[in-house]
Order: structure tokens, then sequence, then C-alpha cells
DNA sequence: AAACTCGCATGATAATCATCATGCGAATGT
DNA sequence: ACATTCGCATGATGATTATCATGCGAGTTT
């Protein structure tokens, strides 16, 4: 207990926020366009308006970075969900559907959900990273169990978990595999055809 | 025309194709497992049992042997279709799914599905690369397609289309969240719940 | 306004790699 | 046997990049 710890406040603090909050956003965006594997801090850095040698008073390292930029990767996933409670119940499931496999949302990742972005990368990642992607699996499964059948049956428990995660799964595969894919009829062939299954698939 | 091209052959052609096939094998053990991006060329050739220089003499470059060892990868689909084929009709999507959406698979990749483990490293590649993503999803799709629906009924195919890439979709987005998520509960979770979840998309 | 903080830029440092250049030695052809 | 070829090892080279060290100048405190 030697020197007090002056706080940072004022405009000074202000400003290093929001350093923080466009270095987040500036990665966010590439972890999701580039993979996390491609982008340098030096290239984050950039991006957000600054320089790499301010990099490290914001992040311990590049993986933290990472870790934090997925966390705020989920703007995706809010509008997603508010489009779908705005329907019957019975139209959520589709409103869901073609809400992610859609083209727009295959073209533009940066903009797109962090799972279809990220999780194979993430099955490599840091044990941060790894808990960090379970968390989030774990918030959006409780959405979505809210979102489509949450009276809280005891019976429909088990049904309505399998719905919600094959949804997802059902999504993030057939968005992984249409951006992967060269051939861009094919792609759409996959959106299309992964959207029917899903219809298919009532509750 | 000036110098006649001495064919290899003998054994010497021989011993070259073998390093080639080792250092094929090596790479598609090691893309699956690590991801492209992670290995080194130093890496794969150290695990083929050769040195870093031999490399440029199979390989034009980096990109190449991934594009390569990715169309190598799929000895998984070949059991994975052996094991649905020896079923009668109606029991074959749910041979596919628990020979797909299982902990060993997961636990394994580098002796499981290659989309599973490529997908998004594979979007951010290059056009051969991808190409040779299309390509196996092609052969993937009409391997399925004779497997559940072929007769050629026609108004069937689209449906057939849904089924199979449905299927295939859920498979791979289960297990990229499987593999992603730290928590070996929540981990099983999401294998059984999409396992049900395609159950329950009978024909 | 002098003293002090602190965010950020500039400029190393060191490691990792993809890729290339060179040379040996075994296998091949004459 | 001799000359040749070719697979492979050894040893650069240059680029990229994560991370650290230092210093300045604007804001803050007294």
């Amino acid at each position: 207990m030697n020197a007090k710890q002056h706080k940072p406040s004022g405009k000074r603090a202000e400003s290093k926020d929001e350093s923080r909050q466009r270095i987040l956003a500036a990665a966010a965006d590439m972890l999701r366009e580039e993979g996390g594997g491609s982008f340098s801090v030096a290239d984050v850095m950039t991006r957000a308006g600054l320089t790499h040698g301010a990099f490290y008073s914001h992040f311990p390292d590049k993986d933290a970075l990472i870790e934090a930029a997925f966390r705020a990767a989920f703007n995706y996933r809010e509008s997603w969900l508010a489009a779908a409670e705005g329907a019957p119940a019975h139209e959520r499931v589709p409103r869901l559907l073609e809400g992610y496999l859609n083209a727009k949302h295959r073209d533009r990742p940066a903009a797109g959900c962090a799972f279809a972005a990220c999780a194979q990368e993430f099955a490599h990642g840091t044990a941060a990273q790894r808990g960090a992607f379970a968390d989030e699996i774990e918030t959006t499964l409780s959405r979505l169990t809210a979102l489509l059948g949450g009276k809280g049956g005891n019976a429909d428990t088990a049904a309505c978990e399998s719905e919600v995660i094959g949804l997802l799964s059902l999504c993030v595969g057939a968005m992984s595999l249409a951006r992967a894919v060269e051939d861009p009829a094919l792609s759409t062939r996959i959106l299309e055809a992964a959207l029917n299954y899903g219809r298919g698939q009532a509750a």
C-alpha cells in the first residue's frame, strides 16, 4: 500500500474506454470475417484507429482479445431473436430459419453469427476461449428455449432441448458449409435445403 | 523438346510416391486435428518422416498441400456410409446420425469428417481449396442421396435434397459446436439433442 | 502553474515460417 | 564402370508478427 492508485476518471478514462470499444469492435468484425488466426494485433489496432503499441495496455495478449471479441460479437443474435419474438408461436421457427439461412447473412459474416464463424477455430483455442464459447451457447439456448417452448412443461423439456439444439446446429452447419463452398449455386442450394429441412421439423 | 524427359520409374518412383502418400496422410491428420493455419510445413514433413526441404519437390506450396490433404481426408466418409448401407432403408438415417454424432467421432477429429474440421477455415481459403470443398460436398450429397432416396422419383427429388442436405448440415453443425465447447456435459447434450432432432425428421 | 499520470506512438526483439539454393548419395541408364 | 538423374537433407533468406521498452504530450491534481 505504498502509492495511492489514481483511478482514471474524466476525459482520459472515457477516452481509453472508447478506444477499448473500438478495438473490440474491430476485432469482433475481423474475427468473424477472417478468423482469429489470420489477423494480426497490428491489423486490429490500425482498424481501430490506433497503433500496435497501445494494444498491451488494453489486453494481456492476443488470446484474451479473441475471447473478449468473441463475447462482444453477439449483436447478431439479438436482432435474430428479436425478429422472431414478434411472431405468433407457430411462426417463430420459420422466422428463425429465414433470419439465419439467407444469402445476406452468408455474405456478411462480420455482421453475423459468431458460432458459424468461430466454432472450428475455437475447438483448438484456449480454455478461456472455449469457456466463452460454452457460455454463449448456453445463453443462446436459454433464449431460444424461452422463445419457443418456454412454458416449462416437465415432459416438454427434453423435446424442447432437442428442438432448440437441433435448430441451432442445423443453422450453424448449413451456414458453415454454404460459406466454404466455391460454387454459388451449390451454396444457395445448401441454404434453401436446410431451411426446408428445418421447417419440416415442426414441434 | 530439347532433352528427353526421363520418367522416374522403378524403386525411385515408388519411393517418391510412398513419400507423397506419407506426407498427404500426415497432412490430412493434422489438418483435421489442428487446422491448416496451425501446422507448419516442417511439422508435416517431420511427421511424414522427412525434412522440410523435401516438401517443394512434392507440392508447389502449402496451399496446394492443404487442398490435396483435404481431398485425401475422406476415409471417414466411406466407413460412415458403409455402415448405413447394410441397414434396411428406414434404419439408415438413424444409423447415419449415430455413426456421426457420437463422442468417439468428436474426440478423434483426425479420423473424422473433414467438413466438420475444415469448413470455416476453407471459407477463407484459396479458390482451389473452396473448389475441392464443393467437390467433396457434391460427392457426399450424391452418395447420401443414393443411399436414402435414390430411386429417382421426380417429385421426390426436392424432398430428398432437403433431407440429405439437412442431415449433413445438422451433423456438421452439431459436431462443430460440440467440439468448440469447453464443458463436456454441454458437449454431450449437443450431440444427443441433435441426434434426437435428426431422428424426428423422418422422411 | 508545477508535478504527476497515463494513453498512445515509435522502435526494438525474437520467434516462427514459407520458400529457395545447394549438395550429397543412391538408383538408373549406357 | 561412368555419367546422369533425382529424392532428400542442410542451410539460408526474408517476411510476418506477438510482445516488450521507451518517451512524449495531453489531462489531471495540488
